[in-house]
RNA sequence: GGGCCUGUAGCUCAGCCGGUUAGAGCGCACGCCUGAUAAGCGUGAGGUCGGUAGUUCGAGCCUACCCAGGCCCA
């Protein structure tokens, strides 16, 4: 029997089936930088609308992490689709170098070589600071592009660059010079023996025991009737705080109970007789607590009548002589204590919130050392942290002490010292909310700004709504600092313009450690004396910093654009950089620095689980790309719904490892049969068969989807959509039907040069809508095909797809045509199992088919399209026997072999086959073997 | 504890304005092909739509509560 494998026309590529994509990753990414893409990608964009997805800042402390890889993917993709799309989408990468974790990990070197922060010169600890950043930047820049992301990474912005400090100083200073900067003070977490405050992140929580007092506040004249001539109780763990006492607050969701005592146990301090108000749920607790041995309830009320009520301080008449309000505070919780919250906004956060909400005093009363102010009566000059018996006793001496006790809990205490801290009223600058009427400016520029999703919005109203300041100062080292001068006699900072330009010129020169330089008259100029002066030595916090981006990028390089085309960040970006750019540029430029704001979630594992060491569950971006690629992660991201959170896991990577094998077989097998397709082969559609006609009309289809997701950044209905492309119609069905026609036509003939023309269009679009996912995988197909020195897929523009393919009648007709073949393939299926048939070219179906298949059947060739050897087509009832399926109704098929014998090159069934010169042939084939026509 | 959000097959996702037996692809099982071959094709089994209670003639879609999870606060 004769082998005419070698006149078969199989497919012939360079393209491999296995993509090493590791390998190859590393060598396009060299090749991208030896032919400068993102030059070439600007120059070919030249004069185009303007897209800028301006980066949020990772900060430059460590490796990126899976996190930071999806935002930077999720940008890359973006940014590359609107560049396809027909845009100039110049992505520009920087870095947030300032603060806390820099200065903490530089300082915990230095502690580890035995030398403490104190002995470092400041302008040396400052300069390690940077170096610090520095370093990181560079191994964070090599991961990010080792992720296939495409910017100007020659040139990207960071926060410490001299120019980016010397704006920021600038901006601090608008809002100094607009009214809505100010001094005011806050409590703040603070070590007294560092006599300086902590970050959250230097705290460690280790047990403690407190003093813990019950304490009586009597009301006033003019008290509510339900607690006249009663104690209001309140229960603390920080004796020290109550000569801060200026308020006492309520739950206005609980039940309150006035109590008289009948009896009480020994060495109460409870008396019978007395009445007291506590929280209904904690009754049982208090009694036990302070020794009340019998009660009776006098009176219930709920705890909104308690609003507005005055008591007086414990120490009225001794210093002590302002009132104290009632209020209401949603923090009130019923675990522990009476219900009542002693309020001393100096010394806690939800004190001071509520003092600030009620205009509550916010009085200073300790002093850095932890010592009382000389100010505070009775303790003037007592240290903090053994005063709690003095306290009680102080209470005890004016019948105020209900009860006195112990308790050990978790407290927070200094990382360095180990010592307790303290919450301390603190001096800090602030941005005024209401001043210059911040808080309305932003709300209203919220409105005028594309959130995606649309959820989004809710968030960063409400908590734009529910900010009450922004405090912009920090006690600390490594950052911009404030530049102010603040006049020592009227304690007013100095507002002028000619030292405010001095400070901006020498920041700029020099960078902003020249503040810390002590030479106050360089900036001051002859105007000022510098003795007259204090020079402000805070720091500016860092979401200042990065809120004013926009100040020093967007706004300062002619390549970019203000306000961005989009900021694009994780959703605990709205309470930080979408935050900060908002506010920061209402606040001096009147509107939002964004046109629209993205969000995607987090990234949790297989689970739902959020990844932590502990856990063991973390997955590390740069151990994907080395093991499976890069181009697997950029999948997993777009074919993610990233408004939600993400997930991945060992099974989820080879679930988009197999995914990216599907599309990459697809290209290969395009690129295999189009070796060779010379644009003279074209056919044009008229001339086409029914068959690629619809495949033309499912990419026009596809090109709507497309287009409309890359202007949504909706990638993952992209993908689906694309890859449900490539094995549904495509692999499944397209190139399954036309192995025939083009392994075994004539290289003439023109069924076969149609098939071949829909396969360059498949090619071209299918490489264009996949590159901004796929930046490797369609590099590589698209260099296969056009083997070029300097030229990349990526410089593409979306193909145009012509009007003229869409066919919405053809492509509800193939619908029809496609229900009938799957009863075909299902009826071939049962003679497969009775080992009737093994290919599907054995067989000879009969089918029969409803008056409307049969029309939508006209001039199909059902069995090519079924892949049978021969068909017969009836229009009736099929008979009882034949197979159907419930959901193509009227259609039944009966299988038969195929009669004739098989051609032995492209392996038909037919009854011509012995009837040509070559006696295993069929017709076609022989044709193509003798150039004749039989 | 508060604000915002999520929960549909093992996985990634569809599911319109509430309206038949809840879909797709992958994976899995079984089979076919051996001229896309560490490929390709077919068939099949998988879901009490996180739970409970309501509203409704009818709920995966609406309401309440609960459970699990995420982000941000406290």
């Amino acid at each position: 029997m004769a082998d005419y494998r070698s006149t078969v026309f199989l497919p012939s590529t360079a393209f491999p089936m296995k993509a090493g994509l590791p390998n190859l990753e590393r060598d396009l990414l060299a090749r991208w930088q030896r032919i400068d893409l993102y030059a070439k990608l600007r120059a070919r964009a030249t004069g185009r609308e303007k897209f800028i997805l301006h980066d949020g800042p990772p900060y430059a402390n460590g490796h990126i992490h899976i996190g930071t890889a999806v935002n930077k993917i999720l940008k890359d993709i973006v940014t590359r689709a609107q560049q396809m799309l027909g845009k100039d989408s110049n992505y520009v990468p920087g870095w947030d170098c300032h603060g806390l974790p820099i200065e903490w990990q530089v300082e915990q070197r230095h502690r580890e070589a035995g030398r403490r922060k104190e002995d470092i010169p400041l302008a040396e600890f400052r300069r390690e600071c940077r170096a610090f950043a520095e370093h990181w930047i560079g191994v964070q820049r090599d991961e990010f592009r080792r992720l296939g992301v495409v910017g100007d990474w020659d040139h990207p912005y960071t926060t410490m660059s001299y120019a980016a400090e010397a704006q920021i100083a600038a901006e601090i200073l608008k809002f100094l010079m607009s009214g809505a900067l100010y001094r005011g003070a806050k409590p703040v977490l603070w070590s007294v023996v560092e006599k300086t405050a902590l970050a959250e992140a230097e705290v460690e929580y280790q047990d403690h025991t407190s003093t813990t007092i019950h304490v009586r506040f009597r009301p006033l004249v003019g008290a509510p009737a339900a607690i006249a001539g009663a104690s209001l109780v309140i229960w603390t763990t920080t004796p020290w705080t109550i000569p801060g006492n200026r308020g006492i607050a309520f739950s206005a969701a609980a039940e309150y109970v006035r109590v008289r005592v009948l009896a009480v146990t020994e060495r109460s301090l409870a008396i019978v007789g007395e009445e007291i108000i506590i929280a209904e749920p904690l009754l049982a607790d208090v009694c036990a607590e302070t020794g009340i041995a019998e009660h009776t309830i006098t009176g219930r009320f709920a705890g909104a009548e308690l609003e507005g009520a005055r008591c007086a301080h414990p120490w009225r008449g001794a210093g002590y002589d302002f009132d104290v309000e009632v209020h209401a505070g949603d923090f009130v919780a019923m675990e522990q204590g009476t219900g009542l919250v002693h309020i001393a906004p100096g010394h806690g956060t939800d004190d001071y919130n509520l003092g600030l909400k009620h205009g509550l005093e916010v009085p200073h009363t300790v002093g850095e050392d932890g010592t009382y102010l000389a100010t505070v009566p009775l303790f003037g000059g007592h240290h903090v942290f053994k005063v709690d018996r003095a306290v009680a006793d102080k209470l005890a001496e004016v019948g105020a002490l209900l009860a006195r006790g112990r308790l050990v809990h978790s407290y927070p205490h200094s990382w360095r010292s180990k010592t307790p801290l303290i919450l301390r009223n603190t001096p800090q600058w602030f941005i005024s909310m209401t001043a210059t009427g911040l808080r309305d400016t932003a709300l209203a520029a919220i409105k005028t700004v594309r959130w995606l999703p649309p959820d989004s919005r809710n968030r960063i109203e409400a908590m734009v709504a529910d900010r009450t300041e922004w405090v912009l100062s920090r006690q600390r080292a490594w950052g911009v600092p404030i530049p102010l001068f603040v006049h020592r006699a009227s304690g007013e900072p100095l507002r002028d313009p000619a030292v405010h330009r001095r400070v901006v010129e020498v920041f700029a020169r020099e960078g902003a450690d020249a503040w810390f330089g002590g030479d106050a008259e360089r900036f001051l100029g002859p105007d000022h004396k510098a003795a007259d002066y204090e020079m402000v030595q805070d720091i500016a916090e860092v979401w200042f910093d990065s809120g004013a981006t926009h100040a020093y990028v967007l706004e300062q390089r002619a390549d970019l654009r203000w306000p961005a085309s989009l900021y694009l960040e994780g959703t605990d970006q709205h309470r930080g950089w979408f935050q900060s750019s908002l506010l920061e540029a209402c606040g001096t430029r009147g509107r939002a620095p964004f046109e629209a704001v993205l969000t995607h979630g987090f990234v949790l594992d297989g689970e739902g689980r959020k990844m932590s060491k502990s856990l063991g569950n973390v997955i590390a971006p740069q151990e994907v790309s080395d093991r499976s690629g890069a181009e697997i992660l950029r999948v997993w991201v777009a074919s993610s719904d990233y408004t939600q959170d993400l997930r991945i896991g060992a099974d989820i990577i080879q679930h988009h490892v197999d995914a990216y094998r599907k599309v990459r077989n697809t290209l290969r097998y395009i690129l295999g049969n189009l070796a060779g397709f010379a644009p003279d082969e074209r056919v044009a559609v008229d001339q086409m068969p029914e068959l690629e006609r619809l495949i033309l009309h499912r990419l026009h289809e596809l090109d709507r989807v497309v287009r409309q997701a890359f202007d949504d950044f909706d990638f993952h209905t992209l993908f689906n959509a694309l890859y449900t492309f490539c094995t549904v119609d495509l692999s499944a069905f397209y190139f399954d039907v036309r192995k025939d026609l083009l392994y075994c036509d004539a290289l003439t003939s023109p069924r076969r040069r149609a098939a071949r023309t829909v396969l360059d269009e498949l090619f071209s679009c299918l490489t264009a809508w996949l590159a901004p996912v796929m930046c490797f995988t369609t590099e590589e197909a698209w260099l296969a095909r056009w083997p070029s020195e300097g030229d990349s897929v990526h410089l593409r523009t979306l193909p145009e797809v012509p009007a003229a393919w869409r066919d919405d009648a053809l492509g509800q007709r193939w619908d029809q045509i496609r229900a009938v073949r799957r009863v075909i393939t299902g009826a071939l299926e049962i003679e497969r199992q009775q080992k009737r048939i093994g290919s599907s070219l054995l067989a000879g179906p009969r089918v029969w088919v409803t008056p409307e298949h049969h029309t939508a059947l006209e001039g199909v060739d059902l069995a090519e399209v079924a892949i049978t050897s021969t068909i017969h087509v009836v229009a009736g009832e099929p008979p009882a026997a034949a197979y159907r399926l419930a959901e193509v109704p009227g259609v039944g098929v009966t299988v038969a072999l195929a009669e004739g014998t098989r051609c032995e090159r492209c392996w038909r069934v037919l009854p011509e086959v012995g009837a040509y010169s070559h006696a295993d042939l069929c017709g076609r084939c022989e044709d193509v073997l003798t150039g004749g026509t039989s």
